[in-house]
DNA sequence: TTCCGTATAATTGTATACAATCATACCATT
DNA sequence: AATGGTATGATTGTATACAATTATACGGAA
């Protein structure tokens, strides 16, 4: 299902389509789109030279990223996220982040448990020097590791699915110097029950990543984003 | 994400797109199209009576729906399914669904607990006189029931993801008398579970009904289908 | 024979024209 | 003034023509 996602994203790099799709949903997830937001096919084809056609493609996979939704013989829309669709999707990552962690235990590569050790040293670089941006990207960077590394195509798919998905949540509210510092801990407590090889350690050890990822954001203002959308939190 | 899912399916049965979706979608999972099977937009195209336009909008939807993949400038390919792929779906199911029915325990509407209820006792009629349609039938109804009782779209979502993705195998394996009797059994645990307020149960029962519809698929012959393609089951 | 390159055919990618649908504004009627 | 209907404009849906890419077949050179 993902196997051939790498190669399309960079061929796709050649095609209209693909760059139609690139640059919407960098726009979309920097948040120069709004939520509900409508996308005109021809107003972005103008802007980017292109005709509908590419730009109606790039539709439907944007949609297929849960990124847009498209209501036939209307338009299209910037998917809104509810405070409560972050909840979920917390909760949800929590069991499968730590079904990730158990299984890369047993199958994790020497050259991924290398890079993630790479990562968590840079991190904590970073960390010390309040690098925002770095620290951000090293943390994307860890939990894509660990997606490869539990060798399931299925299960990295729907990680990375709703991984993007808050990524646009995130970006405003996991940028506190106390929690990037946690973080990175936390990312090594995992490391190191990986390789120790205590699958059960580092499966509750991911669990309790995301929920406290999650505490995190609520603490940090995720109220005051998407609040009263969806009710309690 | 997926609130506007059905409103749409109901729209796109008048767009010719949304009919050549349909169509495809069904010829797919009733094994019309062999897995790895290239699907050539003209030829569908005038099979269907219809220009190129739709059938590659449709295009675009299967592969949202994990059904064909896309290879830019080749062309679209029905998905494969591996043993593994099984094997890993029913790993994340079954944690899934234990926590959609931890949280059904505590969303679940009169209405959805009255049909679950009637869904068991009608299934218990169809597996005294062997109706194996039905059985199937009720089955994917009592899950979808489910779905929509744990008041989350984001995991509603997945889990009908899931689901249908195994329907193409599940079709060919579930059809034993006693597994569906035994499946029907465990619905009911799950629903008294439900029924009865203690969410930790229906989680359980929830969960190890996944396990044990993996064990029956195993055990009926999926090696026999999907066999060496995935190595171990 | 084997390998490489070119020519040809088949297929997908893109642009554009036209049809169908939806939103808006304006006018008529009550 | 409020309501309803029609006309107009805007937007999406579809068909088709053409461009770009890929696969195949064929022929020549080593």
């Amino acid at each position: 299902m993902a196997s051939y996602d790498l190669k399309n994203e960079v061929n796709d790099k050649y095609s209209l389509r693909g760059r139609v799709f690139q640059k919407l949903r960098e726009d979309i997830l920097s948040g120069k789109y709004k939520e509900h937001e409508e996308l005109k096919e021809v107003a972005i084809g103008e802007e980017l030279g292109v005709s509908r056609t590419p730009v109606r493609e790039a539709f439907r996979q944007l949609e297929l990223e849960g990124l847009i939704q498209i209501v036939p013989n209307k338009g299209a829309y910037v998917t809104g996220i509810t405070a409560k669709d972050v909840k979920d999707i917390y909760m949800i990552r929590s069991l499968l982040e730590g079904l990730c962690a158990r299984l890369a235990t047993e199958k994790i590569t020497k050259e991924q448990m290398e890079e993630m050790e790479e990562n968590i040293y840079l991190a904590d670089f970073h960390a010390a020097k309040g690098h925002m941006d770095q620290m951000a990207e090293l943390d994307n960077r860890f939990h894509d590791i660990l997606y490869e590394a539990c060798d399931s195509k299925m299960l990295e798919h729907t990680l990375k699915d709703y991984h993007q998905y808050v990524l646009r949540v995130r970006q405003k509210t996991l940028s506190t110097n106390t929690r990037g510092r946690a973080s990175n801990d936390e990312h090594r407590q995992i490391m190191e029950a990986i390789k120790s090889g205590d699958a059960s350690k580092a499966e509750q050890l991911a669990n309790k990543h995301m929920l406290n990822a999650y505490d995190n954001m609520v603490k940090n203002g995720l109220n005051e984003i998407y609040g009263d959308e969806a009710g309690v939190l």
